[in-house]
DNA sequence: CTAGTATATCTTGCATACCAGATAATCAAG
DNA sequence: CTTGATTATCTGGTATGCAAGATATACTAG
């Protein structure tokens, strides 16, 4: 899972505004274009721009930790890799920065953010926060069929999972993630989690891969649809909240493996209680 | 509030890089910038970058409604305006075009976004799961002198109301719950909020400016830090509740009112459920 | 040898120019 | 009058060029 957050608000016409009969001048004048008139014209227009394409490469070398923090990011020599100017390039690098992934020194250079220590905690706060209620309003709107898919999607990690297939793997985790967003009746916030998740899965590409990590997260996962299918909301929100709990492990030890990675701007300390 | 959620994540060179001693290379050549190696060089630097300006310019102008769903937005129009050029202005296009504050069609114009029905239920779900975890945390940590920098926020909304300026009551609405998203020790999550809030505060300034709402949300402000005051997690979570609840009102006969200005990507009927 | 200064050369921010695609006005045909 | 094709013209996406500022190296003075 690599992808944008957000495909931004990007859309084709559909349909032709209505003429404006009386206009007497003769000189050949476009009139101002009348904006979309029609219902839901939302296109997730398979048209990506090359800033896009440019930005999603970026974004997944930075997550996945191939571009490590503190690496310099040269606009130009991005833009001769990609074949393109630096219009574009500029463009997803403004992107990045927005989403801390780099951190640009105007007139100096951009270079790969490192992750701020705050924004883990922050990260396991939001996600209990709204999935958890998420998983309970899945529990109880739940209808066989979804339930089904939310199967498919443990089955599929499950497969990835025997493979050792990382990247598959984290594909699965999100669409399940997803999913549950789906089934809740707000598929929409599953992106508002898909921004504050972003550092911890950098994190989690620099812990050494535990090897029945990804089998434990199957289980888990089994255990939450198991909650909804039973329709028991606070069981669901319960099981959910332990699952992303787990994301805790092996913080602080991590962090002392990799100290140059860290923007130290709360207290290493604070990561300890609760 | 109008403000840009995030800032980015730009900020100034504040120590120098270690010297490479050894380059026998007589040419003249810069080497790398070696990138931050200081801690904490996040600096929230006055510096202002064109795009930032025009984009808060025009964020505030969509928000408060100034600019109404489906007006053009003619880049090369805000340009002079601006007295810039396109560059910074398609900057910040862009970042609006993100937040779904418009539309872009490609090669045809751009335009003020309708609001997603959906939008606003979504914004509901996350406010509440979001600020009622924070509110109750702020309870358990609340000290005195934390307490009394809410009670003068309130004490400014009261103000603001009495004076009957809508803008200066926002602003401190605003500040009120960034407060306590402070106190609760994860200051970050706010901009978090920002994000799902923006749709909500646009469809707010469609609705008949109800005379004594403002007075009313003091109270409700009020009735918060009290419970954060008494410590009581759970009294100060069901007054957040209910203080988010109230944005539900006139939904319905709003959107009646203004159908122009939505995008019907959800049944109306859904809104009145719940 | 050390410390401070000067300068070459890099960087990003912004301006301008060009292109393909889309729209609206006009025209032609039924 | 309606419908479809034509074309001028506008739009956003991209490429390129210039300028101000920042850094690393070379140089100078002590």
């Amino acid at each position: 899972m690599a992808g944008s957050p957000e495909t931004g608000f990007q859309g084709k016409r559909s349909l032709k505004a209505i003429m404006s009969p009386s206009d007497e001048n003769p000189r050949r004048k476009r009139a101002a274009n009348t904006g979309p008139k029609g219902l839901g014209h939302f296109d997730p227009s398979g048209r990506q721009t090359l800033a896009d394409q440019i930005y999603e490469q970026l974004h997944h070398e930075i997550t996945q930790l191939v571009l490590k923090p503190g690496t310099p990011i040269l606009e130009r020599e991005i833009a001769t890799r990609f074949d393109a100017s630096r219009t574009p390039v500029r463009e997803a690098v403004l992107r990045l920065a927005r989403e801390m992934l780099v951190e640009v020194l105007p007139k100096s250079g951009t270079f790969v953010a490192r992750i701020p220590l705050s924004a883990l905690p922050e990260a396991l706060v939001a996600r209990r926060a709204i999935e958890c209620d998420l998983v309970a309003r899945a529990a109880k709107l739940a209808s066989p069929a979804k339930i089904l898919r939310l199967r498919a999607i443990i089955e599929e990690g499950r497969e990835a999972a025997a493979s050792g297939s990382q990247a598959e793997f984290d594909k699965t985790d999100s669409a399940f993630h997803a999913e549950i967003a789906a089934i809740s009746g707000y598929p929409g916030l599953w992106k508002l989690v898909l921004q504050v998740k972003t550092p911890t899965d950098r994190f989690r590409h620099m812990v050494l891969p535990v090897a029945d990590r990804m089998q434990q997260v199957v289980s888990e996962h089994e255990g939450i649809a198991d909650a909804i299918e039973r329709g028991d909301a606070v069981e669901a929100a319960e099981c959910m909240e332990s699952h992303l709990n787990q994301l805790k492990t092996d913080t602080l030890h991590t962090i002392e493996r990799h100290p140059e990675y860290f923007v130290y701007d709360i207290d290493l300390d604070s990561l300890k209680c609760e």
